[in-house]
Order: C-alpha cells, then structure tokens, then sequence
DNA sequence: TTTAGCCTGCTGATTTTTTAGCATCACGCG
DNA sequence: CGCGTGATGCTAAAAAATCAGCAGGCTAAA
C-alpha cells in the first residue's frame, strides 16, 4: 500500500515529502523556507495538513508549533526510493547503479569512505559464499 | 533548468517519465500498458503531447504511430535521480547510499558482480591516492 | 472502391491541486 | 487589562491537471 503512495503524490506534496525526510522533522516555517518556489505560508500548512490527512505524515506539538514527521519510517522510504531508482535506470541492476554512484561525485569520496565500502563489499562477498 | 524540471512534474507525467525511462522509448499504447492505474487512451496521449510541449519528451514517427523518448539523457537523468535520492534520504552520503543499495537485495548479488564492485571500488582508490 | 482498424489532433468539461485570506486561540509584555 | 505576535483551522476561489470523446487521415484487406 505503502509502494504506491509516493507515485500518487502531487507535485507540492512530492515537495514537502522530500524536505520532510531531508531535515528529518519540519515545522510549517521550516518547510517553507527550503522550498525553492515557494508559495504562501497559508498554503504550506494547508498542503502539510492535506499530507497528514491522507496518512503520510502526523505531527507532534512543540510549544505553540506543529513539528511534522513522516509515518513512513525513513529507513524504509529510502529502499523504496533506491529501488525505484534502480527500477527506472538501472534495469533493476544494483551493481550498476553502485558504479553510477561512485562515478556520481568521485572526490567527494576521501580514503576513509572508500576503505570502508570496500569492507562493505568483502563483507557481502563473504556472505554470499 | 532541466534541474528543478523534475520535481516540477505532475503526478501522472512523472509517472509517464519513469515508464518511458524504464523502456528508453514507448508509444503511447506501451506507456498505457504499463501503468497501473490507467486513464483512457486518450488521456494518455494528451499527456504525451502535453510532455512534449514542455520539452520533456520528444518523438519520432514509426510508421503510423508516434514513439516518444526523453530529452533528457539517460545518463544524465539518472545521475540526476541518484543525487536527489542522496541528499534527500543519505544527507548527501554517497557512502552512506551505496551501503544502502548493497543491503537492498543481497541476494540478488551474484559473485560476478561483487567482483566487479570489488574492483570498482579499488580503482577510485587508486585514481584517489 | 469501400470498410474497418489504428493512429493523431483537438476541444471542452470535470476533477484535483494550489492558493490566499480570514477567524480564532494562546502567550507574553507594557 | 489590552495588544501585538505567531500559531492553527477552515473555506472558497483560482489555476492546473486530468480525462473522454469526436473528427480526420492513412493503410490494408475484402
């Protein structure tokens, strides 16, 4: 139900969606200050309050403000976002979306990260054999 | 420009751009075929020309039909999709991203292709050093 | 030639999204 | 107390997206 969901958004709910999981958690201002086109501070709550609504996000009450979270956990948002990207690119071929990835902002990547996804990828091996 | 154009998308033409990057090319029969909540044909083509219009899709006559592709590069598209999906959900982690996508479907992996990760990985350590 | 099938273009109406503004409530301060 | 600030909920209207249907053209087969 859940795998769905993220196609069915509208653009300016896509929008929020994406600041949202990027900050983690978000008040209205918040999520209207990151917005690159933005539209009135009216419109923000009204779109957050359509989201909460259709169960994409709830809020907690911080003092006088609302403090929006996704009820999809980020951690499985973001498979569902890999996979759809992998899907859509990638033929469905992890390994080559990796090779994109690494390719993707090469000296960003220091010594230390590089150790480290090589680990990862002895590790994987040794658990596949 | 062609930066922001994604998140710019309506739900349905999203949906469109994702199947006609997924199959590379599609008439608007294919497109139709592949979606899961599909509209008329008519809609479909509507939102083909619409598409077009924007500059997000451009076709070519195959005999009496017309096939759509997308402006856009793949490869330019989809390293544009990664980077999204980075500094959305991984803070702009490649590393972070990458040990995602291996965790993804580890069975999926065979030995072949943690190999050729194996020495993806040692060859931007040697371009790195 | 005629007909049937498949395609495009276009149009107008419906539905959804997006927006702004107003009313209200709570709080802190002079 | 009375007021300004900053937050919410709600509503109604404007804008955009979505949709279906019709008209026309082209091709192949009867």
């Amino acid at each position: 139900m859940a795998k769905r969901d993220d196609a069915q958004l509208s653009r300016r709910e896509r929008q929020i969606m994406e600041i949202v999981y990027r900050k983690g958690s978000a008040t209205a201002t918040e999520v209207l200050a990151e917005m690159s086109d933005p539209p009135s501070y009216s419109a923000v709550r009204a779109l957050l309050r359509v989201l909460e609504g259709k169960g994409h996000l709830r809020h907690r009450q911080d003092g006088p403000r609302y403090v929006y979270s996704a009820t999809v956990p980020r951690e499985r948002a973001r498979r569902s976002a890999l996979h759809r990207v992998v899907g859509t690119f990638f033929g469905g071929s992890v390994t080559d979306a990796v090779a994109a990835l690494l390719e993707l902002e090469p000296d960003r990547l220091d010594e230390a990260e590089l150790e480290r996804l090589s680990v990862l990828v002895a590790e994987a091996q040794r658990k596949g054999s």
